[in-house]
DNA sequence: AACACATACAACCGCCAGTCT
DNA sequence: GAGACTGGCGGTTGTATGTGT
């Protein structure tokens, strides 16, 4: 925090304005407050003016909506936000207003200095207590395989880190979800590469008998709708050539996430829009993480 | 009680992109 | 097209408060 202090600007008449910067005080609050409630937001050098403030508009902007909004949810993060925090911030790195758009009445600025002050500490210790037992020191994970029973058949999930890949295609899907005309038509294509012949009725993961999946709510609107997961469905008769595959799809309540990116290894969908599956080459992902091939219809 | 150190967080700074003149 | 202005963003600073010695 700041000890207020004045700084001589010219205003808007050529007159010379003493602006006050550091700490607020309860009558610049209510000030600002009073002016927003009965007008709105406007330019924010006019409302610094016309409010009576002896600010600049940056930091009237900056304390209202830091500070002074009325949808403001205050008080520590629960433990569902800092799961949310952490599992966003792995998708979209520092872009802490695209993660605070994804959690109501949280600010960017809030979950900055959360993340730097809390998260990162406790990221950092939870990292050097796990990298000394996995002595691994690859940044591209390998795949993790967890078995699933479906149909009579057991099959392989194969879980791939991909998030270069991912990061741009959260971007497509950023831009494509701020565009409020395509936001509801928008697809997702996967490529993938489909030897895998036969429709599992019972295996939870297999999607070949359908690959649509409707979602709920939308980024923008900062809901969370239901959970997709993306991996890969290997029979485990045809694991031993590593040529045969299915992708597999698991849609589930346990999670909740409006994003599309990584947890535990695997991806994410998002759940905004309606998404469709195509084909996904498994070799070349194999092959190269990176080369996932998603592109937005 | 006094001090040192750590933590939380409000606020500023500088940069960038978009818009206006 | 150039420059000024504005809003938005991420990085950083600096102080109030908490905690340990």
């Amino acid at each position: 925090m700041r000890k207020p202090e004045d700084k001589v600007c010219n205003n808007n008449n050529n007159n010379k304005v003493k602006l006050r910067k550091g700490l607020w005080s309860p009558e610049e609050d209510e000030k600002l407050m009073k002016y927003m409630l009965s007008n709105g937001q406007g330019c924010w050098t006019d409302i610094a003016r016309n409010a009576g403030l002896q600010r600049c508009g940056k930091s009237c902007r900056l304390r209202w909506i830091n500070y002074l909004r009325p949808d403001l949810r205050r008080g520590a993060f629960s433990p569902q936000e800092e799961e949310l925090i952490i599992h966003l911030h792995s998708i979209l790195g520092n872009r802490w207003s695209q993660i605070a758009a994804r959690l109501p009445g949280r600010t960017d600025n809030e979950i900055k200095n959360f993340w730097n002050s809390t998260l990162k500490k406790r990221m950092k210790t939870t990292t050097n207590s796990t990298s000394s037992s996995l002595n691994n020191s690859d940044s591209t994970p390998e795949p993790i395989r967890e078995h699933v029973a479906g149909g009579g058949t057991m099959f392989s999930v194969l879980h791939q880190h991909v998030d270069i890949d991912i990061m741009a295609a959260t971007s497509s899907l950023c831009r494509d979800s701020s565009s409020s005309s395509l936001s509801s038509t928008s697809m997702l294509t996967v490529n993938r590469f489909d030897p895998f012949p036969h429709h599992q009725p019972n295996n939870p993961y297999d999607m070949s008998g359908g690959a649509q999946f409707p979602f709920h709510g939308g980024i923008s609107e900062g809901l969370y709708g239901d959970y997709g997961e993306l991996g890969l469905c290997i029979e485990d008769s045809m694991i031993g050539n590593m040529r045969s595959n299915d992708s597999c799809f698991n849609n589930t309540d346990e999670y909740q996430s409006d994003m599309f990116g990584l947890e535990n290894n695997a991806i994410h969908l998002w759940n905004g829009d309606n998404l469709r599956m195509g084909e996904w080459d498994f070799e070349g992902l194999m092959g190269n993480p990176n080369s996932l091939d998603f592109q937005v219809q």
